[in-house]
DNA sequence: TAAAAATACTCCATAGGTATTTTAT
DNA sequence: ATAAAATACCTATGGAGTATTTTTA
């Protein structure tokens, strides 16, 4: 009874497979997987083979992916995942706390959290590197389940109930105006009634801090503007000049009213916000220096919930 | 941005070492892979150095795994489970419903249920082999995880919930005894406070009915023989001849008490019973199948949950 | 007629084989 | 002395290369 059945396809060829699929084409996977065209067309035909499934129709403009394929194409997409694991699993065995890690970050909270907690990370964890980037949350997500990124930082949310989180701290959202519009003079906390009937400025769609905005705005009558903002940035220009309102991530304030050109007016507790965390991918083999790097971002968050992180060591770092 | 990483290893190498870790040798494992064992040894190694990971330590007599090989081998095992879902997913494109299926069955039902059942399967889905095996709970879920057979039936049990599972239905559980014992003497059912007191012979452990019938004891009052079975017939034997009592799960009594040389009574409704379930892997590639067979089982069931299933067809088959 | 993939072929890296030695019990 | 794994060395499969042809929008 002890016959060991062999897998016939080997990992290269599901790497081959799944890049002609992401790139759409032989081509252009051959160059991203740094060989010829017609040697990884010999080992998709082969993998197709021995698979028994048709995964591409070969078209001359390009490929297309058979309803078999898709399947086929999801299981592959597993099989790289694991092995992505089995690598860092073995490659973490000395230190869990060293080597490198891809960590991604939504946009409404890169430019503003990286700057302080970067610094703060490599001395808590100084053999640690970490490899920063930005997207928004969806994408995240889908590059976390692919294994092209190892964690990132975004906002609770739906999508990511599929993933192991670690909460790094809430972020209360606050009315941000030009100075003197009647929204934010007020010293005394806002209540989120006051929103009712204004038009308030929001980013454009695919922000999960848009989604967020809309619903605070959906709970009290406010409703949204008919022009979006490509940034936080962008948001703050449009009311800073403008006689609009808009809402803000605490987390952003520091940052994006250096100039003092904005009113900001906190709400009422409990104020709405959005709770920040470190997320990634069940059963990943990183979580120990994931979570290590969860908890400096836990422990360096109350620096964010009040106003001005910015205070810098005045001691000469000249060496 | 768009750069590669490659796996260096191929699944071929996970597969040995997975069997080497298995059977507790380069040499046995050799032999299951279908290779010398120079070979298997070489590809063994550089899958470490790759890796950068020792995970045997060699010994004249056998191999130890080092801490660090054991977490490896969980994902490498993982990586090769996945592989398994690949082949299958691909193997299944053209009819799902047809192919190979590995079902194991544990002891106290295999002997019961398939010499019925199998060939209404084979009726109901005629593409489809089922190869049957039976063993114990505990060894079906870990040949599940594993990926060595497709499914079992099992009775539930905390130890399924990591898997998917599909009732097939309920087993009572009754008493049995030799004729004219106290116990089985009267018609109606019993109270389970009659068992109180009553010395119950019962399965040798690793059995999962042993365990719930013990469960059933420590509810009631009774306390388990000193003596154990290692099956449902040896049961029989030792109450149809001596003086003892046992309990039995109602699918077994057609068969086991064929010669009618026990006399069984049941529980009063609600009855002390157990729940046969089909379980696969979360995630398999074979749910289709798998779900197709689930049905057919628990449509056959009713014919099991009373007396005597055993109404053969007069009609001929020779041909 | 161009862009994309398949075909034709050549080459060599490496998985796998056999024979043998080393090692530890 | 023996069982198990490592080492040495050879073979050959197949993955990868270049050059070219086929296909179709």
């Amino acid at each position: 009874m002890s016959r060991w059945d062999p897998h016939q396809s080997s990992l290269r060829q599901l790497q081959y497979l799944v890049a002609v699929a992401e790139l759409g084409g032989f081509r252009r996977a051959a160059q991203a997987c740094g060989v010829a065209q017609p040697s990884l067309s010999a080992q998709v035909a082969q993998l197709e083979r021995t698979l028994g499934v048709q995964v591409f129709e070969r078209h001359a403009r390009g490929i297309r992916i058979t309803a078999a394929g898709e399947v086929v194409l999801a299981r592959a997409r597993q099989v790289l995942v694991a092995a992505t694991d089995l690598d860092d699993t073995a490659r973490r065995q000395g230190d869990p706390l060293a080597g490198t890690l891809r960590i991604g970050v939504i946009p409404t909270v890169c430019p503003y959290l990286l700057p302080e907690v970067a610094p703060a990370l490599h001395t808590a964890l100084p053999n640690l590197t970490v490899v920063w980037s930005e997207d928004k949350t969806q994408a995240l997500i889908r590059q976390i389940e692919e294994a092209r990124i190892d964690a990132a930082i975004v906002a609770v949310d739906a999508r990511v109930n599929s993933l192991e989180t670690m909460t790094i701290g809430e972020d209360a959202f606050v009315l941000a105006a030009a100075p003197g519009h009647r929204l934010v003079k007020p010293a005394a906390p806002a209540s989120p009634s006051a929103l009712d009937g204004v038009t308030v400025f929001l980013l454009e769609d695919g922000h999960c801090f848009r989604d967020q905005a809309l619903a605070l705005c959906g709970a009290t009558g406010a409703h949204a503007a008919g022009l979006s903002a490509t940034g936080l940035s962008t948001l703050v220009q449009m009311v800073g000049t403008g006689s609009g309102v808009t809402l803000l991530p605490q987390l952003a304030v520091a940052v994006e009213n250096r100039r003092g050109q904005l009113a900001v007016r906190r709400f009422k507790r409990p104020a709405p916000s959005r709770t920040l965390v470190l997320a990634w991918r069940r059963g990943s083999a990183l979580q120990r220096p994931l979570a290590a790097i969860g908890a400096v971002l836990q422990q360096a968050w109350p620096l964010f919930d009040r106003g001005v992180p910015t205070v810098r060591s005045t001691t000469s770092n000249a060496r």
